[in-house]
RNA sequence: GGCGACAUAGCCAAGUGGUAAGGCAGGGGUCUGCAAAACCCCGAUCCCCAGUUCGAAUCUGGGUGUCGCCUCCA
């Protein structure tokens, strides 16, 4: 069984092999916070953080980098509308987008390096550029020149007449083609700078990802990875630059990428008004159900995201628990934690799919399946054990929660907060002062307990109505009544 | 205009030559004071047309439709 990829580079399925056996090198474009990361990102990221887990369970040593862009036009556009830093527009964003992966539990990169903790060596890299001929300076910048490679263009398939043809920015008369793409942006008034041979500055994009890539895997590496966004003109650039400096083709063996995400089906972007902040979403929604709503479309499919897709994968997410929270308990894996290079145990049929270009849909599907005949079975103790632990080494490598998350998935993280009516509805109720209002509907959730427990099922029914109204739901189990707000779709 | 992707039940979606996974919603049932949750059971011949083949959702050709990239973007 082999590990089959889509390689962009060759747009085919093709047997993944590493360069060095059982060594792993991955680099990742990371986000550039200029603004909100958004559920795109969370897409992407969640894609790669697949196929991390995946990796390492076969037993692959993976170095994973994922990079921080944290210099660019629109950073410092932002810190001059708000009067404020550029690195403080950096760090609020960035801060933001690190809260999100933690809550969807994206594994922690190798080296996540940023961009401006580079530039000596962006410095170094365009230097031979123009050293090489392959770049030159003008009046603004430093310019890497399509012409002087001949292999431009075939990571993304395009045709460099039909792309002058439509190039659509003013060329600027010093650019020897209108193709050529800035390594170096010279200083302009209100802008950071950093020290260059062609003066004060700043490195163009494109530029950090090659200088980046280099300096934590090398020459040649296994696999780029990013959104399908970047493949033209991002990717393009940053193997022409890279290509260049080493005379090493390719750049990375494997280039993968991640479809993009339309949201009620239309491109998501903000003049559209459909941009999906993540931290508001991820206040709104568990975390897990909106890994579980990815992995149920392949990574290289556009996904389209409705609330209501969401609102089913969290149901989906609560029934999936229901039977992973009746496994019977127990480590993940027998001995701990996964060592560097030990495999999992994970089932071949499981394993099949993920093999296949990363089928989540389908290695959850079955994972669904198996659940269902786990319940229909478990006579043997053994092996009712042996299987639970197997399923949840199937869970770990899909990044899903091994257990407990069913508390999470019901209660919300936002405030309880009642509006002044029902909070004086309530009190009147409870008949009593209650410090806040999450103790406030306990006690009337007691009351209500109360009149069960002497059969007074109208006043129980009342209660139930009245907490109905100011939002929220009880379920009645064997440990007690539990609550929660109801979001209305 | 150039390049590309996709089109499977009400919705999401897997499946790339041998007679359609899974989830959500819906219906029926068990359980529950009621309700919820949970559990059991139930559904599609795969956009259209023409081919290739013993056999196609799956291959070829032609349509139609949706979306994306070509400019900043995960």
């Amino acid at each position: 069984m082999a590990l089959r990829l889509y390689n962009t580079l060759t747009r085919r399925v093709e047997t993944f092999d590493p360069l060095q056996p059982g060594r792993v090198s991955l680099y990742v474009c990371g986000m550039t916070p200029s603004f909100h990361p958004h559920l795109g990102h969370a897409r992407t990221f969640l894609t790669f953080d697949v196929l991390v887990r995946y990796l390492r369970a076969r037993g692959f040593e993976v170095t994973y980098v994922r990079n921080i862009t944290d210099i660019d036009d629109k950073i410092i556009e932002r810190a001059n509308a708000e009067g404020v830093a550029w690195d403080d527009v950096v760090n609020r964003y960035y801060g933001e987008f690190t809260v999100c992966a933690q809550r969807l539990g994206l594994l922690t990169p190798s080296v996540e390096p940023r961009a401006t903790d580079e530039i000596p060596g962006m410095v170094d890299f365009i230097r031979r550029l123009v050293e090489l001929g392959a770049a030159y300076e003008t009046a603004d910048g430093v310019y890497f020149s399509v012409a002087h490679d001949p292999r431009y263009g075939s990571l993304s398939r395009r045709n460099l007449d039909e792309l002058r043809a439509g190039e659509r920015i003013a060329v600027r008369e010093e650019k020897r083609d209108p193709l050529d793409f800035a390594l170096w942006k010279k200083a302009k008034p209100g802008e950071p700078t950093w020290p260059s041979p062609w003066g004060p500055g700043r490195p163009g994009w494109h530029i950090e990802c090659s200088a980046m890539c280099r300096r934590y895997l090398g020459d040649q590496f296994d696999i780029h990875g990013g959104a399908s966004d970047l493949v033209f003109p991002h990717h393009e650039n940053e193997v022409a630059q890279t290509e260049t400096v080493t005379g090493k083709h390719p750049m990375a063996r494997f280039w993968i990428h991640a479809g993009l995400l339309n949201v009620d089906g239309q491109k998501m972007s903000k003049s559209a008004g459909n941009f999906v902040p993540l931290p508001e979403l991820l206040d709104r929604f568990p975390a897990a159900a909106v890994r579980y709503l990815f992995l149920q479309t392949g990574y290289r499919k556009p996904s389209n995201f409705s609330l209501a897709a969401l609102e089913a994968a969290v149901r989906g997410l609560r029934g999936l628990y229901a039977d992973v929270d009746a496994l019977p308990s127990g480590p993940l894996v027998p001995d701990g934690p996964t060592a560097a290079g030990e495999r999992l145990a994970l089932p071949d049929e499981f394993a099949s799919y993920l093999d296949d270009d990363l089928n989540t849909a389908g290695a959850l599907g079955w994972l669904q399946r198996a659940l269902r005949a786990q319940r229909a079975a478990g006579t043997d103790p053994a092996t009712r054990d042996a299987r639970a632990r197997t399923l949840r080494a199937c869970l770990d490598v899909l990044g899903l929660p091994p257990s407990g998350a069913h508390a999470s998935l019901t209660a919300r993280t936002v405030e309880v907060r009642l509006d002044d009516g029902h909070r004086k509805l309530l009190a009147a109720i409870a008949g009593d002062e209650a410090p806040d209002d999450r103790a406030l509907i306990q006690r009337v959730v007691e009351l209500r307990q109360a009149a069960r427990a002497r059969r007074d099922y109208a006043e129980s029914d009342r209660l139930r109505d009245v907490l109905g109204r100011a939002g929220i739901v009880l379920h009645d189990g064997k440990n007690g009544t539990e609550w929660r707000f109801h979001e209305p779709a």
